[in-house]
DNA sequence: ACTAACAGTTCGTATGTAGCGAAGTATTCT
DNA sequence: AGAATACTTCGCTACATACGAACTGTTAGT
C-alpha cells in the first residue's frame, strides 16, 4: 500500500467520523422534518431540476401520473411547491419549489452549518487559511467530476471538503 | 468585514455549494430508500444510542410506547433491529440495530464516499496532503465541538473535512 | 372539421404505516 | 399480597401512497 492509499483511507475515514457524527446529532433536521419521504424525494427532483413537467416528475418518481397528481396537491397544499400551465403546451403543467418549498431544502441540504461556522470560528489563521485553500480545491474537483453521478451513492452522508 | 470572515463566508458558500450538489446526484441514497421517515429517524437513533430500553426509544421518538411497539415490530420483520429481554429487569425490552440495520445506516450516512474517493484519486500529492491535514484538524474540532447539539440544525448537509 | 393522441385530474379501490388509549400479561418493588 | 412498572395486543382513526379506469381539455395530424 503506498503513501497516497494511506493518505486516501485516512481522509475518508476521518470522513465517515465526521458524518456520523452530524447524522446521531438531535439537531439533524431528519429528527423534526413533517414530511414523507416521498414527498422529500419529490422537492429534492424539483430542486435538482427546476420547473419539470407532470409526466416527467411521475416518471423521475416512478409512480403513475395519478399518483403524482395526489402528491402535488398535498405539497401545493403545504405552499411548498407550485403548478402552473406550460406557456407552450396548455396541457402540461409545469411544477416547481415554492420559495418555503426552497428554503426548506435548503435548510435541509445545509444542515450543521451553524455548527460548522462555530468551529471555523475557532481556528488559528492559519488554519482558517487551510481549510479554505482545501474546500476551494474539493469544490472545483466535486462540481467538475466527469463521471456520471449514478456511480456514487450520495446523501447527506454528504462529503465535502 | 475582516479577512477572516470573509474566509469563513467563502467556505461556508463552497460548503453549500458542494452539499446541493451531492443532494441534487440522483445516486443520492434518499432516492431509492425504502423506509418511513419514522423508521429512519428510529434508525438513526437506535445508531446513536446502541442499545435502548423501549420506553426511552419511545421517549425519545415522542410517541406512545404502544406505537414503538409497532414500529419496533415492522423493523425487526424486515431485518434491521433486534429486540431482547434486559438482562437485568425482565419487563424491559432492549432494542439495537442489526447486523444489516448498521450496515444501512452506515450506507446511508457516508453516502457519496464513492465520489469521494474518487476525486481524492486524481489529487497531487500535495493536494492531497492538504486535504489530509485539512480533515485532521476539522474532525478533532467536529468530535469536540464544547457546544451542545442542540444549537446547530445537522441532515446530510453534514458537513465534513 | 374531424379524429387520434396526449397531459392531467378525478374517482374508487387497496395497502401500509403511524398514532392513540384501554385492557391485558408478566415482572419488579414495597 | 398488592401496587407499580414495562411491554404487548386490540380496536380505532387518520393519512399517504399506489393503481387503473374514466373523464376533460388540448394539441397534432389528416
Amino acid at each position: 500500500m503506498s503513501g497516497r492509499d494511506d493518505l486516501i483511507a485516512q481522509i475518508m475515514e476521518t470522513q465517515r467520523e465526521m458524518q456520523h457524527h452530524f447524522a446521531n446529532d438531535p439537531a439533524n433536521p431528519l429528527f423534526t422534518l413533517h414530511l414523507t419521504l416521498p414527498q422529500l424525494k419529490t422537492l429534492l427532483l424539483l430542486s435538482a431540476h427546476g420547473s419539470i413537467a407532470g409526466q416527467e416528475l411521475s416518471a423521475a418518481m416512478g409512480v403513475s401520473l395519478a399518483t403524482m397528481t395526489g402528491m402535488v396537491d398535498r405539497l401545493v397544499a403545504q405552499g411548498l411547491v407550485t403548478r402552473h400551465e406550460d406557456p407552450h403546451d396548455r396541457r402540461v403543467r409545469r411544477i416547481e419549489l415554492s420559495g418555503p418549498g426552497r428554503d426548506l431544502i435548503d435548510r435541509f441540504v445545509t444542515a450543521g452549518a451553524e455548527k460548522m461556522r462555530r468551529i471555523l470560528d475557532r481556528l488559528s489563521d492559519d488554519d482558517l487559511r487551510t481549510v479554505a485553500h482545501c474546500h476551494a480545491l474539493l469544490v472545483n474537483a466535486v462540481v467538475n467530476d466527469p463521471e456520471p453521478p449514478t456511480s456514487g451513492c450520495v446523501g447527506f452522508g454528504v462529503p465535502s471538503a
